[in-house]
RNA sequence: GUCCCGUUCGUCUAGCCAGGCCUAGGACUCCAGAUUUUCAUUCUGGCAACACGGGUUCAAAUCCCGUACGGGAUACCA
């Protein structure tokens, strides 16, 4: 068999994480069967549909990583693939169930249907269409016709069977006919809706496996019964279970942020993103929830989907990002990270290309700091921005004790001394990559510069602290306060050795008296 | 209301289909400890679950039935 996938969104909105993870999963089933995966557009409402959101949708696939072998931009044999472009098909297949009794006309107005719907309730009966117009003679349909009326296309539904939908999700699923009504296949505008258009499609472009949220589980029954009445095979259905927000309900946007380029602008990594997705309602394995897509791949089943919902924790999901952080080399993490340190002015893009061994220095103190990359310019910024801002802890530290304002004094005069870099913007010649870093980590970064590295700053500090009299460990808060303005942060030697000469000096006498 | 689906630590999950290896494993969170110039990272340890009730069986988280609770669907939206 030859199986076939697809992602087929309406363009009514952005991508969200719903819509991603079962985009992720029809993709991954495709690949781990080395099937074809497609995209179709299913734009058959035409109030809703916009071409801003057709972009974003796109635009989203592709930052997960997604890419279809089939469908927009990617071109292939079954297109097109919006349906606003196939309308010709769906009216072909639409007058071939018409003329083989499936399928009826329906002249009942709006109004009619909803009074109709409600008559039924009144009765204590399950409030649907009515079936008015199920048997209408071909004199009837002539009158309404004569009257000014446009006919909607209905599907026959059969009275009274116990219909079968074998899931590959949720099993076999068994369920009244009369549960179900006689739907609408195409609008008195002519044109189809979702489960009409979304069978004569799927049936058209050959998809194999139908992998969408549970929210179509009883769509799924009533495409059953059309593919009957087409005389054609059903692909096998997987309904897979909703994404829910805290209070257990579907995730909406009041839970959580949904759309997927919001991911994208608050510099999450799209790697990390796919792998936490993927996670709601999938387990990789026993022991690991940490994967790549191509090790999704090798072990992917539909049937491996998870029966009941999953909430979503934005929690684990940045775990799981700053685990990508922390694995990713560091000049491709600079390069991940330029754009939203510039945007925000925190690092001026002339030090990245000037200056990238000092910003991959800068940058390696933060690896271990941050989830995502969008928290990066914030805490970086004290390394080439002069107008630093204390914070509160900051402040406290350099008050905390008496002799701060003499340490700090002190301090600047050694530095004077000592054969620290030059600050950026100036040459700091391979000062940076001689002594790369973060140095903290157990043993201190040595380098062969005409520069101090961070041991000799350390030697540095500590003799002056015993000449000084103060303990080691009280002169360091003062010293890095003064130096970024902030309690937390890179070891404190890495911390003067990103700064340069003259930023410790200037920063250190700013607050020495 | 009716129909359908679901229910393993607070959360995501492994185990369930092929019952014993489960005194239920991993991850996130939280707590404690180690490392340490701060923060973070890392490491060690800890708290914490088979919804409930019946059955089948020598044996049930795993199979069956019921109950409760949760969710979804009931559109000329998808």
């Amino acid at each position: 068999m030859t199986v076939r996938l697809r992602f087929a969104p309406s363009p009514t909105g952005p991508l969200h994480i719903g819509g991603a993870r079962t985009a992720i999963y029809n993709w991954a089933a495709a690949r781990a069967q080395g099937g074809t995966f497609l995209l179709r557009i299913e734009d058959t409402d035409r109030e809703r549909s916009t071409a801003a959101s057709l972009q974003m949708i796109l635009e989203g696939l592709r930052w997960v990583g997604l890419r279809w072998d089939e469908g927009p931009e990617a071109g292939g044999e079954h297109g097109p693939y919006f349906q606003s472009e196939r309308l010709d098909r769906y009216a072909a297949t639409a007058q071939q169930l018409l003329d083989a009794g499936a399928a009826y006309r329906c002249y009942a107005t709006p109004e009619e249907v909803e009074e109709g719907r409600r008559a039924l309730q009144e009765r204590g009966e399950r409030p649907m269409y009515d079936r008015r117009h199920r048997d209408l003679t071909d004199a009837q349909c002539a009158e309404f016709e004569a009257a000014g009326r446009r006919a909607s296309l209905r599907f026959r539904m059969p009275l009274d069977e116990r219909v079968v939908l074998p899931d590959l999700c949720k099993g076999d699923v068994e369920v009244h006919t009369a549960e179900l009504d006689d739907w609408v296949m195409v609008r008195a505008d002519g044109m189809p809706t979702y489960n009409f258009a979304c069978v004569v499609d799927d049936l058209a472009m050959q998809i194999s496996h139908v992998v969408r949220g549970e929210e179509h589980l009883m769509n799924g029954v009533k495409q059953m019964l059309l593919y009957r009445a087409l005389s054609a095979e059903p692909p096998r259905f997987g309904h897979i279970p909703l994404i829910l927000g805290p209070s257990g309900k579907k995730l909406s946007k009041r839970d959580a942020q949904t759309n997927i380029l919001d991911y994208r602008d608050r510099g999450f990594p799209p790697e990390a993103l796919f792998n936490y997705i993927s996670t709601l309602g999938w387990g990789f394995s026993g022991d690991r929830d940490v994967f790549s897509a191509d090790e999704m791949v090798e072990r992917f089943t539909v049937e491996g989907i998870g029966k009941a919902g999953a909430k979503f924790d934005e929690q684990k999901m940045m775990a799981i990002c700053g685990q990508y952080v922390r694995a990713t080399p560091i000049d491709e993490l600079v390069r991940r990270v330029r754009p939203f340190c510039e945007a925000a002015g925190a690092v001026p893009a002339a030090a990245f290309d000037a200056h990238p061994d000092l910003v991959a220095n800068a940058v390696a103190c933060y690896q271990e700091r941050i989830d995502i990359y969008g928290e990066l310019p914030a805490k970086i910024a004290w390394v080439f921005t002069d107008d630093l801002t204390m914070d509160d802890a900051a402040a406290k530290n350099l008050r905390k004790y008496e002799a701060a304002g003499a340490w700090l004094a002190a301090v600047a005069d050694r530095l004077e001394a000592a054969d620290l870099p030059p600050s950026y913007p100036d040459d700091r010649g391979d000062a940076d990559r001689a002594c790369r870093l973060p140095s903290s980590d157990g043993s201190p970064a040595a380098g062969s510069t005409p520069f101090a590295n961070t041991a000799d700053l350390e030697q540095v500090t500590r003799q002056l602290a015993d000449e000084l009299g103060a303990k080691f460990g009280h002169l360091v808060h003062p010293i890095r306060a003064a130096l970024t303005g902030t309690n937390k942060g890179p070891g404190l030697f890495d911390v003067m050795f990103l700064l340069g000469k003259q930023r410790c000096l200037r920063r250190l006498r700013a607050h020495a008296s």
